[in-house]
DNA sequence: GCGACAG
DNA sequence: ATCTTGTCGC
């Protein structure tokens, strides 16, 4: 775990500070080859609301079996409100009490965002990859920052997400389900694209799911812990 | 100034 | 993200 980050992140009170913290975490993000081969659980990440109180999960899958191995769940106060380009640092909070509960250390993480598909490169699963020091994968539901082409509506079929600045490929759009929209896959950290694309697409398409298996039932735990709450 | 804008 | 039931369509 990378406590320098995490505090930064913790301290961090207005965007001139955020801003700060992220071209930090920029240049610590590493784009390089995971060995799939040793990759035995993957984990999703989600949060929800009520009000300023966060409700965060972690559901982590053996990645052969696609059983659930393990759940936690963390409610605890949000401080930071939304912000675009700064969710990290309303989420990063919740998302590490939540990992610090859970009993397996997963062997890569999907969040719910983005990943370097970031004005700075340094969305909220290039974030966390930083902070908690093991491969991360950014899958969203909506484009944040770069440009694509629109995608055929084809299973399967990919396209590049492309910084409008520099050009450079910064993720892929996926029509992971036939007639849904796609999803937004972005590196997060220690992993490359390619192999991003392969988990997200092995991990819905089995589950014939818009999203990753573990985003979906990590979502799903999520609000049923809030509709709980509002019962009480 | 204008428009865009993860969850 | 959240407020919210049924309903149109594949």
């Amino acid at each position: 775990m990378n406590f320098e980050i995490l505090n930064l992140t913790l301290s961090a009170r207005n965007t001139e500070e955020c801003k700060r913290v992220q071209l930090i975490i920029k240049d610590l993000i590493e784009e390089r080859e995971l060995d799939l081969s040793k990759v035995k659980t993957v984990s999703g990440v989600d949060v929800s609301y009520i009000g300023d109180i966060g409700i965060g999960v972690m559901v982590t899958i053996d990645i052969n079996t696609l059983e659930v191995i393990d759940k936690v769940v963390s409610k605890s106060k949000v401080s930071f409100h939304y912000i675009p380009n700064f969710l990290a640092f309303r989420e990063i909070p919740i998302i590490i009490d939540t990992f610090n509960l859970a009993s397996i250390s997963p062997d890569i993480v999907i969040v719910d965002g983005q990943g370097i598909a970031h004005p700075r490169r340094a969305g909220i699963a290039s974030h966390l990859g930083v902070i908690i020091q093991k491969p991360t994968i950014g899958c969203a539901k909506s484009l944040l920052y770069g440009e694509y082409v629109d995608i055929p509506n084809i299973q399967g079929y990919e396209s590049d997400i492309i910084d409008p600045k520099t050009k450079e490929v910064i993720g892929k759009v996926v029509r992971t389900k036939l007639s849904s929209k796609p999803v937004f896959v972005s590196v997060g950290n220690y992993i490359t694209l390619e192999q991003s694309v392969q988990i997200v697409k092995r991990l819905s398409e089995s589950a014939k799911c818009r999203l990753p298996l573990v985003t979906f039932i990590a979502d799903k735990i999520s609000k049923e812990e809030r509709k709980k709450i509002n019962l009480q």
